[in-house]
RNA sequence: UCAGGUGGCUGGGCGGCCGCGGUGUCAGGCUUGAAAAGGCGGCACCGAGGAAAGUCCGGGCUCCACGGAGACAAGGUGCCGGGUAAUUCCCGGCGGGGGUGACCCCAGGGAAAGCGCAGCAGAGAAAGACCGCCGGACGUGCGCGUCCGGUAAGGGUGAAACGGUGCGGUAAGAGCGCACCGCCCCGACCGCAAGGAAGGGGGCUAGGCAAGCCCCACCUGGAGCAAGACCGAAUAGGGAUGGGCCGUGGCUUUUGCCACACAUGCGUCUCCGCAUGCCAUCCGGGUAGGUCGCACCAGGCAUGUCGCAAGGCAUGUCGCAGAUGAAUGGUCGUCGCGCUUGUUCCGUUCCGGAACAAGCGACACAGAACCCGGCUUAUAGGCCACCUGAUCCC
RNA sequence: CGGAGUAUAGCUCAGCCUGGUAGAGCACCGUCUUCGGGAGGCGGGGGUCGCAAGUUCAAAUCUUGCUACUCCGA
């Protein structure tokens, strides 16, 4: 297993987001997490985002940079290539412990990744 | 010691592990490429705030409008002097108000230019007479009543009633007279000015609201970095040139339009229906997207000097964030700090203080987005200087 | 980021400019009518006027500062 992991491309456009939007998705207690298949290349997409319900902005700019690091560990063992993420932080995002917020991000993704495999879900509505 | 006032400072420290953005640099390395150049990478250095916030003012900057000047409208400002690029900001004064005091607060021009407003209550709300008081005449049933006149001291209402208190005076009263206070006018003299003010005069005339209209004086073109400039994919329009097609009929100067035919595509085929009407090259506008604007200045710090101060000047020194789904961090340890709880000790009780232990703590408020100067608002805890009041001791 | 606007009863809105009594419709409660309900008639209750200061005798209204929400601009 010596390959090198898939780069990671960041989803910044508003379209991206809602494309993601009609994808699968997975809810933990302090994450919610969004998956959806890309056309093309072996790339991941992951793009965060925060609502104002979340706090104010020194949360908002906290719960991201917290998701990110979660998704920087994690993603690379857990994230299928071709599929783009989208991470939504929660009002509970911010005081969650840290091993418990990567606990909900690992099991979010692998749990994606089940649904989504190749032999049992090709065809979706 | 306690209680306060003013001004200012600070806004967790250290260390592991793993990351992010920018700038500079690297005949070197990997990679795309013909090259230029770009990407990955190595090294070095930087990388949030006093409010970065609210967007309430003032400027810079950019575009638009504009021949000059003035008037009107609209909006704003409003004691005086100074500071500044500028302000509604700041400093120093003046006046008024509050506080025992240090000190604090004030949109603080004009109400004898005009209009307007003042509910309810009250006789009366800008100039008035209800009850009263007094005099005279008449009638008296001797209690008083009616009429005429004088008065504004007393009553009551109200936020506010046209000087206050005392003495004199009077039929009763009244600045009618006098003293003191208040008010108005003039005002030597002081001050650059706002203003202060010795003194003199006036018997009092001229109530409030201008953060109601308004008057006076002064100021103001509009929009905002999503400003603005440049580059520019795919698709669909536009224009030019060249070639091809240029069937029939009608309208029409032409361009062109309509119907039929033809070709292509779609609805599985026919019928039928719908849509489209050739190709190439070039040009221009322009969307997504990208680049610039974009960080070196009304700059910080130190010293000297002028000024009561705000601040000015001179010299030296420093280089100090530039993101764009948006970097400046994630996590762990330790120290410090705070809060809560418990135990022990001090303390006459309450209040409180000290030590130890445990638990909790994005360790307060809060995240640059074109840049500055102000204002306003949020802010745990801590620190410094000066000053005031009370109490105790000497 | 920049620029505008709104906040009044449970809901939708007047009143604000020109300051003194807070009002309408729907909803709610009581009652009449009906065998009962609805509709209708009559009567009634319910409001810190978003919050805080200031001006004024007096503020929903005027002024200033906050808070929340809505809209517009590539």
């Amino acid at each position: 297993m010596d390959t090198t992991p898939p780069a990671i491309d960041r989803l910044k456009k508003r379209r991206e987001f809602l494309y993601c939007a009609q994808g699968k998705k997975a809810v933990r207690s302090g994450v919610v997490v969004q998956a959806r298949q890309r056309d093309g290349a072996l790339r991941l997409g992951a793009g965060f985002t925060a609502t104002k319900k979340v706090g104010n902005s020194v949360v908002r700019s906290r719960v991201k940079r917290r998701l990110r690091e979660a998704a920087r560990l994690l993603l690379p063992l857990h994230g299928r290539p071709g599929f783009d993420y989208v991470f939504i932080a929660r009002a509970t995002t911010a005081d969650r412990a840290w091993p418990h917020l990567l606990q909900d991000v690992e099991s979010a993704l692998v749990s994606l990744a089940s649904d989504e495999a190749p032999g049992n879900a090709k065809q979706r509505a």
